[in-house]
This record gives structure tokens, C-alpha cells and sequence, in this order.
RNA sequence: GUGGGUGUAGCUCAGUAGGUUAGAGCGUCAGAUUGUGGUUCUGAAGGUCGUGGGUUCGAGACCCAUCAUCCACCCCA
């Protein structure tokens, strides 16, 4: 017991259950995806810590798993490095790589790389896991998966129209009830601008996003800590207590924001956004908040967050758009907008609200009981018939008592059972049971297979 | 990186103010039932009480350390 073997703090185990279920939500996202047209590819689990390092702020960097350099990982580290201790100047010289963080960089680097081959706009989407040396908590993995759909090349809004609409069917297709925040790192960037702080905007945005969470007086105190003054934040104020509908706080906000042009702009994104989605009826309501400040510092227009109704669970997907991310891997010009599905923490939504379709707990269709060497030579060649129209069928391996069988096809929730003894073999008239209702008949194999098959379809 | 909770059987937990051989339910295995599972009945296996130290005549329980895990903050999917 002491001596158990364990795998690594914040990595899991899935069981075939969880998979059954873990593989119902990526192919319900895979087929959305490629139903409005976007297309695969995927990237290595290792990058160039370079190419990962400062593209997720400081934080992140401090997030980043890294990779020990091959052979004499030490060659490069002088005696004075190792005495001073100097971690990050260390982690430079015995590390060049690391674990992605997330999807987009990799995927920003992919375009770079690949700009001569890809036609653009480039839709693509990913499910990989990524990697982040957080500790662990509630809907909190080290390893987790990411299902990112990106439009790269295009400065168009239709873009992240489109998103929106992929996130309304992804989520309507899994039955969680969603709202979707949206927000524009241009009007944040207005309102520092207005306020007279446009460099403090990170401090800014990270404390007014806690705003539902710790109350307008935390956030204030927040904002003090962080260097900006009192008259400053009394300027901020009327922007936390916007009210109304959508139309109403973004008429409220370009009062505000009237003398920024980069504010402006940004209502005026938000405005064609909401301008769109009108033609089209969608379940998932979608909502302005300005207090939607998370993401990551890469973003330069609109923010996305999606968040589950009737589950505790932070944002389950979220996203946005990136005018010069491909510019730091030196292809400037290029504007990109992508979305990123949490499949872990939707999956944890999906278990606690108990709506896992029952179809991912189905085991195998058919199990043939082995009652020996003969029977089960006997077999074989039905078994393969079943398989090669499609029927997933198995035949238990051992001639073990038939409690013990019919048991382990109750256990792994098999369909149907097949008997084959003697006087089936000798009438050509297999006996097969229904395990869910016990019922009983005697077919012929041709009968059989058109059976299973009706039944399939009726489930 | 900061703070808090919890570690007893494969799982979920009980274990009363420190006192003999540490319990239950579920699960597992075997049998009742040699061609019938999911219900029932009977029986069995399974624990160095996370680990190391300390206090005590005596520790699963109390103290310290350590590890693991969960939760919250930070940050984020």
C-alpha cells in the first residue's frame, strides 16, 4: 500500500467510463467545428520555451512546465550560475523547452511557420492537452484539454460571430445551459486611457473582473494597492455601476469613452457584433460586461467567456481576438480570433448536473458465451460476420461457469448474449438474450444480424 | 507563491473522555443454482490506521515534522 505507484500532482487516470464520456464531448465539438468549416491539425506537446516564455504574462511564465535539456544538461551552467541561485537565468541554460500552455500560441508559431503553404483566412481548430504547473483545485487540472477553433487572416467580425454560434451549438448539442459575456480590450483600453492611466490597464482590468466576486469596495482597495490614484478610481466608478440592456450600456459607456478613439472603436465593434447576431436566433444569451477583464494579455478586441448557468465551475470556455500575435514570431499584419473549450471542466458540468447521455455507458453489442473448445471454434467465424456488417461483438475468452460470464456481461453492460451450445450448433439456431428486458428467442445467424441491426437503430 | 481542511479495507465512511484480538455498507471472490446476469441468502479474502519521530504503563485517537490529497486566494479552461 505505502508502496502504491501515483502519477504526478494534477494528472489523471481515465477509466473506460470516463473516456466513453470524455470522447462524447470531443466528437460533439469535433463535429461542430467542421461543420462550419474549420479544419485539424495539431502541434507538438513540447515547444521552444522561447517561443512560450512572456506570452502569457508573468504569471504564466511562472506556469510553464519546462523540459531539462538532453545529456549534460549542465554544460552550459557555470559555477557562478549554480551558486547564485538565480533560477530564471539557470532555467535559460539547462532548459530550451517547455510544455504548451495553451493552443493559440503554438498555433500563432504553426502559421508563422507555415505561412506559405496555408491560404488564408485559415480556419483551424485543435483538441490537445495542455499543460500548466498551477495547483490543483476544483475544475483545476496540470493537464488538461483544450478544444480551440481560431480564424486567422481575417479582420472581420463575422468572425467572432461565428464563434458565438459555434459555442450556442456546441453547447446546446451537450444540453448545458450557457451565457455567453462579451467584452472589448479596446474599451478597457478606453477607459484607461480616459481615466489618465493607460499604463496601469492590466492592473485595472484584473481588478474590476473581480468586481462579482469581492464587491466594489474590495475592488477599490485593490486598485489603491495597485498605485492608482483616488481620483482616478473615482472616475472609474460610473463605469462598475452600468445598467440595463446591451444597447443601453454601451450608450452609457461612449459617453464616457467619447473623447478615445480607441474606445470608441471598440463600442463600435461590440455594436456590429450585437448587429449580427440579431439576424440569427440563438438560445444562448449574450450579454456586454465590462467587468470581463480575464484572458490573456494578448488580446486586443473583443473577449469571450462562456459560463455554465446551473453549475458552480468557472468559465468552461473562453477566447477572443489577437491582432499581432504571429507579429512576435515576425509576421506582422495578421489578425486572428479564437475560442477555446475547457473540455475537463465542461465535462465535470456535465457529470454534477448528471446529463451524460446513457449511450456512453453502452459496452459492447453482443457477447458470445464460450462453452468450450468446439462451441467457441464454432464461433468464431459469426463473430467476425457480426463485426464486418459493424456490430461490435466479443466472445469470452474462457469456458467458464456461465454465471461468471452472463455475470460479466451484466457488469459491462453488454447488449445482447449469444448462447451457442450443442443444440444450437447442431439446429443452426442461436439462442440470444436481451439483457436489459431477459427476454429470450432462437434465430438463425442471418436473423440475427438484422435483428441487432433493427435494434440499433432503434436506440 | 499564500491560507485552510482531510488522510482508517478496492470505494464511501464509523471508531464515543487515549484502554485488550480495528468495524459497517458497497465492491471483490466462492457457494446455494454443473445452459442464464441484474434481486435474495450463506461464507471468505482484504487494514504495518499516509510516513517518521515524540508524549504515555498504553496512541487509530494527543503533539511535532513530513508526504499526499481536497478547498480557497493568485491566476485561469
Amino acid at each position: 500500500m505505502a508502496q502504491a505507484p501515483t502519477i504526478p500532482k494534477g494528472m489523471r487516470d481515465f477509466s473506460p467510463l470516463e473516456m466513453s464520456r470524455r470522447n462524447y464531448i470531443f466528437d460533439t465539438i469535433r463535429s461542430v467545428f467542421q461543420r462550419y468549416g474549420y479544419q485539424p491539425i495539431e502541434t507538438p506537446a513540447m515547444e521552444n520555451l522561447s517561443s512560450l516564455m512572456g506570452k502569457y504574462g508573468e504569471e504564466g511564465d511562472k506556469l510553464l512546465f519546462k523540459v531539462l535539456n538532453s545529456g549534460d544538461f549542465l554544460g552550459q551552467a557555470t559555477g557562478e550560475m549554480l551558486q547564485s541561485r538565480n533560477i530564471r537565468q539557470l532555467a535559460s541554460v539547462i532548459s530550451e523547452k517547455g510544455l504548451r500552455y495553451d493552443l493559440t500560441v503554438p498555433f500563432a508559431r504553426y502559421v508563422v511557420q507555415h505561412r506559405n503553404e496555408i491560404t488564408f483566412p485559415f480556419k483551424r481548430y485543435q483538441v490537445q492537452p495542455v499543460w500548466r504547473a498551477d495547483r490543483p483545485q476544483k475544475g483545476r487540472y496540470r493537464e488538461f484539454y483544450q478544444c480551440d477553433a481560431d480564424v486567422i487572416g481575417s479582420d472581420s467580425l463575422l468572425s467572432e460571430v461565428e464563434l458565438i454560434f459555434i459555442t450556442d451549438d456546441i453547447f446546446n448539442s451537450l444540453g448545458i445551459n450557457v451565457e455567453v459575456k462579451i467584452n472589448n480590450r479596446k474599451i478597457l483600453s478606453g477607459i484607461a486611457e480616459v481615466i489618465g492611466h493607460p499604463d496601469k490597464l492590466i492592473d485595472i482590468t484584473v481588478a474590476i473582473d473581480k468586481l462579482d466576486k469581492i464587491g466594489l469596495e474590495n475592488v477599490k482597495r485593490e486598485l489603491s494597492e495597485k498605485g492608482l490614484p483616488d481620483d482616478a478610481i473615482i472616475k472609474l466608478e460610473p463605469i462598475l455601476h452600468l445598467s440595463g440592456t446591451n444597447a443601453e450600456q454601451l450608450a452609457q459607456i461612449e459617453k464616457v469613452l467619447g473623447s478615445s478613439e480607441t474606445g470608441m472603436k471598440g463600442i463600435a465593434e461590440i455594436r456590429a457584433i450585437f448587429t449580427y447576431l440579431e439576424a440569427v436566433k440563438i438560445k444562448t444569451p449574450v450579454s456586454l460586461d465590462l467587468t470581463l477583464a480575464r484572458g490573456l494579455n494578448y488580446y486586443t478586441g473583443a473577449i469571450l467567456e462562456v459560463k455554465a448557468l446551473d453549475a458552480e465551475m468557472g468559465s468552461i470556455s473562453g477566447g477572443g481576438r489577437y491582432d499581432d500575435l504571429t507579429g512576435i514570431f515576425g509576421l506582422p499584419g495578421v489578425s486572428g480570433v479564437g475560442i477555446s473549450f475547457g473540455a475537463d471542466r465542461i465535462y465535470d458540468v456535465l457529470n454534477e448536473l448528471g446529463r451524460f447521455p446513457l449511450s456512453t455507458e453502452a459496452g459492447t453489442q453482443v457477447l458470445f458465451v464460450n462453452f468450450g473448445e468446439k462451441e467457441a471454434t464454432f464461433c468464431l467465424p459469426l463473430i467476425q460476420q457480426l463485426r464486418s456488417v459493424g456490430i461490435s461483438a466479443e466472445l469470452y475468452p474462457d469456458t467458464a461457469k456461465m454465471k461468471k460470464q452472463m455475470a460479466y456481461a451484466d457488469s459491462r453492460k453488454v447488449t445482447f448474449v449469444v448462447l451457442t451450445g450443442a443444440e444450437e450448433m447442431l439446429t443452426g439456431k442461436l439462442t440470444v438474450k436481451h439483457m436489459l428486458s431477459g427476454e429470450q428467442q432462437k434465430v438463425d445467424v442471418k436473423a440475427l444480424i438484422a435483428y441487432l441491426q433493427k435494434h440499433e437503430e432503434s436506440v
